[in-house]
DNA sequence: TGTACATCAGTGAACGCGCGTTCACTGATGTAC
DNA sequence: TGTACATCAGTGAACGCGCGTTCACTGATGTAC
């Protein structure tokens, strides 16, 4: 966080308010992680922090901004995955480095997924602030892959049909899809590592043009 | 629909009462299309669709039964889709099948756009009802990609380190996600036919192992 | 180091609204003769 | 074809609850001297 946080008076806030504030973001991801986004109130979030509902009004307008927030900080939290993608995939080791980030990036969602959720939605559902907060989050990611996908079409190894962006935002897609269909493929005797493993290659191939 | 539709209270019921119930779920789509899930009022419903709260609770138990209903309906018209599926995809011919799949994917989806991603949210936040509606709606297709998968690994054309349950769920993926971008992608000069054309060549190539 | 005061932070309690839900009733439709 | 009755379908109106939101206050912390 660059910006000092403030309450929703515009005031700066010191060491106390900022833990309440903290209290009050994290009883948010806990009650989004057991309950459906669709029933979450303020006043289940002050309960679970064990404060007041007029307090929570001194640091958030309402649920969604408190929501918002933490959508926020998962993007900050996302940005040093970038590094896998800022080695050149080409030659021996460029399967590694496509494991680590399908890796990492699944690991990454495992831990926020609710919050990611409720922020995918509320960004289809056409909310400006959740759209640039997604935006903003997956941008590194998708520049990255359009600079790949574009090098290895000048190079000849993949088609030049291909639209780069949509390309690279269809991998996004299933990085970020599959990670809610863990428990299904469990049941199918699909383990975690088979589907890194899988999405690696998924990934790798299209960005590359080369067979694993 | 198989089953005859019934009342709450368990009575099969006539035309008229019918039409009442259609004209809800009609009401229910056309408000999930341009509020936000999160407040879809049974109150707004009945609004919409000039009639009163009580004759809601006639047909539904509450707004999240209403738009289970409507996810079964949209599920149910995907099916005839899956005869993309069918052909044998190697050969001349299979480039024109994967575009034809990818265009009524996507077709279908920004038709319910707005049902499935509720359908979907809900299902990964654990509900069962909503779980087995998208995986009623996607099995025929899992099935499908499944089977072509494990064919195109026997003749040895893509890699049999692929979890072929894993890889047909990435291209559904693919198809379900992308289709909240077209706005973005629109705005980046990437038009819906250059977003259909990527599709079908990344699951053409995936499934197949050929280039395109 | 202690004290007085200023500012920061938290909250109890209340208000009012709007929604979910139901009941008893009215009106519409179907059917038997 | 008309009439009487049974059943189906729709709804007005009310109740009560629970939530969002705010205000005036109390308590905690910081700081100047």
């Amino acid at each position: 966080m660059r910006t000092k946080v403030q309450a929703t008076d515009g005031r700066v806030i010191g060491t106390r308010a900022t833990q309440t504030r903290t209290r009050l973001l994290d009883a948010t991801a806990k009650l989004l992680e057991k309950r459906s986004a669709l029933d979450l109130k303020v006043i289940d979030v002050t309960r679970e922090a064990r404060t007041s509902p007029a307090t929570f009004y001194q640091y958030f307008s309402d649920v969604s901004d408190a929501v918002l927030q933490l959508a926020r900080q998962a993007g900050e939290e996302a940005e040093p995955m970038i590094a896998h993608l800022e080695h050149d995939w080409t030659g021996a080791t460029g399967k590694q480095y496509a494991l680590h980030f399908a890796s990492a990036f699944i690991e990454h969602w495992m831990g926020h997924s609710a919050i990611l959720r409720v922020r995918n939605l509320q960004a289809e559902e056409g909310d400006d602030a959740f759209r640039r907060a997604r935006g903003r989050a997956l941008k590194p990611f998708l520049d990255a892959l359009v600079a790949k996908i574009e090098a290895n079409q000048k190079s000849g190894r993949i088609s030049k049909e291909l639209s780069p962006y949509a390309t690279a935002s269809a991998i996004l897609a299933i990085l970020e899809r599959l990670v809610s269909y863990i428990d299904i493929f469990e049941q199918r005797g699909v383990s975690q590592d088979d589907m890194k493993r899988t999405l690696a290659i998924l990934i790798f191939q299209t960005v590359t043009g080369e067979a694993w």
